[in-house]
DNA sequence: TTGTGATTTGTTATATCATAACTATCTATC
DNA sequence: GATAGATAGTTATGATATAACAAATCACAA
């Protein structure tokens, strides 16, 4: 359950914790978790990559949930919207979040030879993207930080 | 000349400088910095905000430089492979180094309001992306740092 | 200075990512 | 069940990016 690394993991409880945080979370807030929105989370939770919002809209089309883009962009938006996707700049794709409902300032580790992502949080003004944001009078609202890279298991000459 | 920040400058020196610094490492490193090339350099240079790749390609077309996606496409390789300009993932959009030549790794801040975005440089293994990265195991080679945000003539409520 | 291979450019076509605009349906609330 | 707001279906198109191959140009050395 490691999520600031890529470390192994019970994956099933995973998704199953991710889906309950975030229907508890739509409940209070009055949200709307569809099906399809429900559907899209789910097949981003099964994945430790992130998926293009194409390959997210093959899975829904074969399932009888959607066909045309918007569907799965829509779905998307809301999930970005509301905190419990994010999206890889870097690769036009999207994951799911590990901190779902949780404020939070993510940081994406990529591996450029197996595409798994990991997620970390970082604390926004703080460090050298802080310093450098006080130092040019800039006010920070948003953030990107996605290091690109090999993970532990592709790093290993005997894999 | 401040090139953290926002501050104004000579813009005209800021041009020739940053040409003149591609023109000798390109010299010096048997490049060709080819007439498109340099001309795509140049556009980039006289901005400071990041522009697409059809904003370039629409100058060269008007000069007879190229009418075709992959002739912009191809400068932008080449000079982004080489440094002298970088891409803001945030934008899909290219903005010219202001470092060109030096090895470094750049923060962009980028004003959601005038569009203008300001480089700046970390430390790649330093700071909280360095820790988090340790901490997992990952061996960083490239970084994407993107803050969206306001910067200080947009936040002055007098302009 | 001319031959040669490597690089760059021109061009056509197409792949990939994303949204506008409008209609129909569903959902919460009264 | 009427009503208003949110969500989903659908068509079309816009925006970003690359594959593939032929033609021109350049670097370098014979
Ligand atoms: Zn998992
Ligand atoms: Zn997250
Ligand atoms: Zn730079
Ligand atoms: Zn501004």
């Amino acid at each position: 359950m490691d999520s600031i690394g890529f470390a192994s993991h019970d994956h099933t409880r995973c998704i199953a914790s991710g889906l309950e945080a975030v229907d508890s979370y739509c409940a209070q807030n009055r949200l709307q978790f569809t099906a399809v929105r429900r559907r899209v989370l789910e097949i981003l939770l099964q994945q430790h990559h992130a998926l293009g919002a194409y390959e997210i809209l093959e899975y829904l089309r074969q399932e009888g949930l959607g066909s045309q883009p918007p569907v799965a962009y829509r779905a998307l938006d809301f999930l970005v919207k509301h905190g419990f996707v994010h999206k890889i700049e870097r690769l036009n794709a999207f994951i799911a979040c590990m901190h779902p409902g949780e404020p939070h300032t993510p940081v994406f580790m990529i591996c450029r030879k197996c595409a798994s992502v990991a997620e970390a949080q970082r604390e926004p003004m703080q460090g050298q993207l802080g310093a450098v944001a006080r130092a040019a009078g800039f006010l920070i609202e948003r953030t990107v930080v996605e290091a690109e890279g090999l993970c532990p298991k592709c790093q290993d000459p005997s894999e």
